[in-house]
DNA sequence: CAAAAAAGAATGAACATTCATTTTTATTTG
DNA sequence: CAAATAAAAATGAATGTTCATTCTTTTTTG
């Protein structure tokens, strides 16, 4: 009997693309035959690895935003100071967003739109927990603005998410400067 | 010889109907004959009003992006200073994602996907141009950052998006605190 | 009553998914 | 160790559906 081992490197390669051409296409634009052709494989071999086309965008999108808060908090140490330790996770969101634009760019897509169902999308939002739990603490101390995780989040960090659309969209390209502004701003808008 | 007057009407039902459907389900994933059934009309008078969807989707857009802009721009008086002003169009942006929610959450969808070909597109942006010259205002009196005006976009203006899909999506529901809460965190993060 | 507007049915293309085979891989057996 | 074989993996073609758009006919309008 011949072990079950379909090979991960097919995987890899249909998530891969699935991610290029829905951010160039959209989900519904992408038509299945397009992520086999990109990936080196027949449609029919693309059941063997997902359900559906709805189970490979899913799939797709927790295995980015697993890798987005691996890298995010990383480096991340609560011992540190409320600033300091915001300062660390938000470079690190910067980074990712600007060095993984195609992963950002995805998951955007993603949080904007009805393409992924409910289940996955929470999911998801529980990754941010750490963040969350400075915030909180921030607050305790009397450091951050005592307002909504929601406004906090809003303000110092989805505009990176606009920033890095505003990149791959328009002829505006962040540079480090830039970055140090943005950081600045992002403090300045939740601290106390 | 009867007068070429097709109904304004059906042309408001049919944008209307894009609207929510697009809303809903995204632009690929609605069909024309679903716009037609729900403003009451046949697919094929779709086609008297519009080449095709990409034309109606597009139409639909400018005509929204215009509401916007007429709504956001119209208590602006260009001799107050520059905090009130932009205090001013910050409120009525604020008003407009909260009370216009079909309207913004469209927009945002055509912003962050490429549902509208770059002509349309381009076209839209133009339409912000009083809030861009209040900046530079703001610049050279030394009250505002020095910084890029997509920066200062993405901090400032760019949150409410956020906040509006927020409110659409999670169970957050956005008050009159809250608006207060979030217009400090606007103007602390790009006054000087 | 003629021209415009609207309608429903028809058309043809595109697509997600499944089916029938072939190819690859791993295991067994002489 | 190699030939035989059985299961898994992969494939290309087929299927049935959905959809944008067009065509032909009917209804409305001035």
């Amino acid at each position: 009997m011949a072990k079950l081992q379909k090979s991960i490197d097919k995987r890899n390669a249909l998530i891969k693309a699935t991610i290029e051409l829905v951010n160039n296409s959209g989900f519904h634009a992408t038509p299945m035959s397009k992520i086999a052709k990109m990936a080196n494989v027949s449609p029919a071999t693309i059941y063997l690895y997902f359900e559906n086309k709805q189970d490979l965008v899913n799939q797709t999108y927790l295995e980015v935003k697993t890798k987005y808060t691996d890298f995010v908090f990383k480096t991340y140490d609560e011992s540190t100071s409320v600033k300091t330790g915001f300062e660390l996770i938000w470079k690190r969101i910067a980074e990712f967003n600007i060095n993984e634009c195609e992963y950002s760019f995805f998951l955007n897509q993603c949080n904007n739109t009805p393409i992924i169902d409910e289940p996955s999308r929470k999911e998801g939002i529980r990754h941010l927990q750490p963040l969350l739990d400075l915030w909180e603490r921030g607050k305790k101390e009397g450091v951050i603005k005592p307002i909504s995780d929601y406004i906090l989040y809003a303000y110092s960090i989805n505009p990176l998410s606009y920033l890095m659309i505003a990149q791959k969209q328009y002829e505006f390209q962040l540079n480090k400067t830039h970055v140090e502004e943005a950081f600045l701003s992002a403090w300045d808008s939740i601290k106390r």
